[in-house]
DNA sequence: GTTTTTTGTCAAAATTCTTGACAAAGTTGG
DNA sequence: CCAACTTTGTCAAGAATTTTGACAAAAAAC
């Protein structure tokens, strides 16, 4: 049944929706994809699909790629993305890491790099830092910055698009109405699209990760701060004003420790990197032999370092994460029974913890989710690992840059 | 910037979405509305509504109406819902109450009953119960069965739409899987849309509620059970499989009291209508004083008598809703950190409550929100009353109605 | 009463899809 | 090994629906 209410389609755009579907389902559908299958799957006609590939393929978007097909009849040729059009970079600014990496237009990783990282330093230090490491990286790879055809970035505060920048966030102190995408696009001269870590990694496990095509997947980021990031429909849920799936600041318990944010009991505050560490300081405090009583005294215990100590069999850090474990599942039972998803991505962090804090985090979510919503629900770490907000980033950096392309002596309304 | 991925439009489609566009501003537009406005709105030019306009209007579906414009040129002439094309039902079954609606095709009500009832009756009793009160409504209005183009149906538990009926509903004991949309069918021999209580809430009070024509609504039923629905860029929002929306079976205390779903410390199991009772009930035999202590010992106690005790100033009543009011506040509080909706709107039995349920509810999510998120929403009481989900089932029923008829000798494509 | 403004309509032009036919390029089976 | 079959991709003609540009209609403003 029709069930949008109240949308409309002036004429002039259908070509062009036309044109971007095409395009965005074969960007997305791996090993290349025929004319007849995209006229199928877009419930066109093989005739409509031929002139909109023809003028994809005269921009060099796309390529035809030779098939190995097994079928029946005439072998079909197959569509891919032209890799060599141009060059994207993807940033993703954790609280406690930097990742930068340059992909080409098949969002193709051609290099990247994760480093130590301090959100807080501020602006300034932080984007000299950002501008550094993908300058080595362009360096690195023998380009310049005008090889790069646009640029995503992804911090882990709520933002506001328009304005490029996040507003009131927890965990980027100093960071509150600084103009991160203008100053980014001064200093590099090309396009800069900002976005929330935790919808970027949505975006990423959607386009190439765990949940591939999934039509309602909800990602989310562990790390200092803990991050939702729901993609329904195609799309990136942002709510009204760009701040949606800010899971980490949902009361676990009324009366529990207290949150950056100001209140009381945010799971951030009982599950997040901080308490975490703060947890595995409390053990050692109490006699506990573990690793990470060695850690040198002046750094900061992260997140990463508690995972890895578990890794390693550290029985301190396998309890902790646990327990954290448990908390987040509340929380995740809770986006469950709201959200309904296909798939719960779990990133960030949690992508280097594997089943010990994975486990408690299931079971919590199979307790506490309604039977309707949780038996049909997967739920699995990051296929991308760390890195599914900085490809993210570029796949949004790669939709401003093929959308444009694509468009471009092409008229629009609305 | 185009967000969505792989969105087609076969041209067989653009005709009949436009067409649906121009009847559905045309129908939530109060006072009507004009072939100008409608292009401006719709992006369309006037010269693409006119024809628009003239087939619905050929089909009987609107008619025109005379303007009392006070603007400069030409008075546009303004289109509005024939109201007397047909009528349609509107059913609500609650836990605790049933509300029958008849109304015309503009959605206006022209009877209403709301009785007492029991969910947990099982559907033979029920549905014989909703089958009763139809008809006699359909009597005083002279009308019969075959006058409905469409009856809606809202019950409080999670649906399978396709299936036509109730999935592990945690208060709906003996409905599990019972053919409900196929029996009413059966029975009346009418076209049934069988949605969430809460689902269609959202629905009415966008469609002719608090929220009209919000992009993100979240309507909260506060009853036995506590429901929302979520109502998103134009359409209501169901998730992977229909159950989004369970907000009644959010983790509010990790230890807190048992649940009807089996978990523990849901919002249900602490401020539903069952923990609202037995607050009360706590209350008496500590020999607080009361007028709920006078309520006939056979007959349960619902929230809505509660309600209407606060509402006459008894104290341990309004104590009682004060305490729920600050529990659903916490649950609406983390929704609109992960939702992020313009408005929320707050019905069921709280739209009797007024300020004793809903300052607590409010201060509580001021204080436990994001102020990126919380200072932006509406928090209000539903202006459509108890009465929220049998509009939004007719509006539903009518949507569905519309269509068809206007669909009527023209062909669609997926 | 003329000018201005806005609404609604019409015919011609434009756009982009579908229809139906067909060539191309393989596989299958006797 | 060749004919039959299957599937892919393309083409020209036709269809559907919108836009463009012009204009009549209806009321307010000067």
């Amino acid at each position: 049944m029709f069930s949008t209410y109240i949308r409309s389609i002036p004429t002039q755009n259908v070509k062009y929706i036309n044109k971007h579907a095409v395009l965005d389902l074969i960007r997305f559908t791996p090993g290349g994809i025929s004319r007849a299958e995209l006229a199928e799957r877009l419930s066109l006609t093989r005739a409509a699909v031929t002139p909109i590939v023809d003028d994809l393929l005269e921009r060099r978007l796309i390529q035809e790629t030779h098939n190995r097909s097994s079928v029946n009849g005439r072998p079909p040729i197959l569509l891919e993305i032209n890799p060599d059009y141009g060059y994207i970079a993807g940033v993703d600014m954790g609280a406690a890491h930097l990742t930068v990496l340059i992909a080409n237009f098949a969002a193709q990783v051609l290099i990247e790099r994760e480093v130590g990282f301090e959100i807080a330093d501020g602006p300034a230090v932080c984007l000299r830092q950002v501008d550094e490491l993908l300058r080595t990286l362009l360096n690195e790879l023998g380009l310049g910055l005008s090889d790069l055809a646009a640029i995503g970035v992804g911090v882990p505060g709520p933002i506001v698009a328009e304005a490029g920048m996040v507003l009131a966030p927890p965990i980027m102190p100093g960071w509150d109405r600084f103009p991160i995408r203008d100053a980014l696009e001064a200093r590099w001269g090309r396009p800069v699209l900002l976005g929330n870590d935790a919808e970027l990694g949505a975006l990423g496990e959607w386009a190439y990760g765990a949940g591939r095509m999934e039509q309602n997947l909800a990602y989310i980021k562990i790390g200092r701060g803990i991050g939702a990031g729901l993609f329904i429909d195609g799309q990136i849920y942002r709510g009204a004003t760009g701040s949606a799936g800010e899971i980490g600041h949902m009361t676990i318990r009324e009366d529990g420790p207290a949150c950056t944010c100001g209140n009381r009991g945010c799971l951030e505050a009982i599950a997040g990197g901080r308490a975490v560490a703060a947890k595995v300081m409390a053990a050692i405090r109490c006699g506990r032999r573990t690793e990470l009583a060695a850690l040198p005294e002046g750094e900061k215990m992260t997140i990463a370092d508690v995972a890895e100590a578990a890794a390693r069999g550290d029985l301190v850090a396998q309890e902790v994460l646990a327990e954290a474990g448990a908390h987040v599942g509340i929380a995740i039972a809770s986006l469950i029974n709201l959200f309904n998803p296909n798939i719960v991505v779990v990133g960030g962090a949690a992508s280097k913890m594997g089943d010990v804090f994975m486990e408690p985090l299931r079971q919590t979510v199979m307790k506490r989710s309604l039977p309707a919503a949780s038996q049909s629900v997967r739920i699995t770490t990051a296929l991308l690992g760390g890195r599914s907000s900085a490809i993210g980033a570029t796949v949004q950096a790669l939709s401003l840059a093929l959308h444009e392309i694509a468009l471009d002596r092409e008229g629009l309304r609305v």
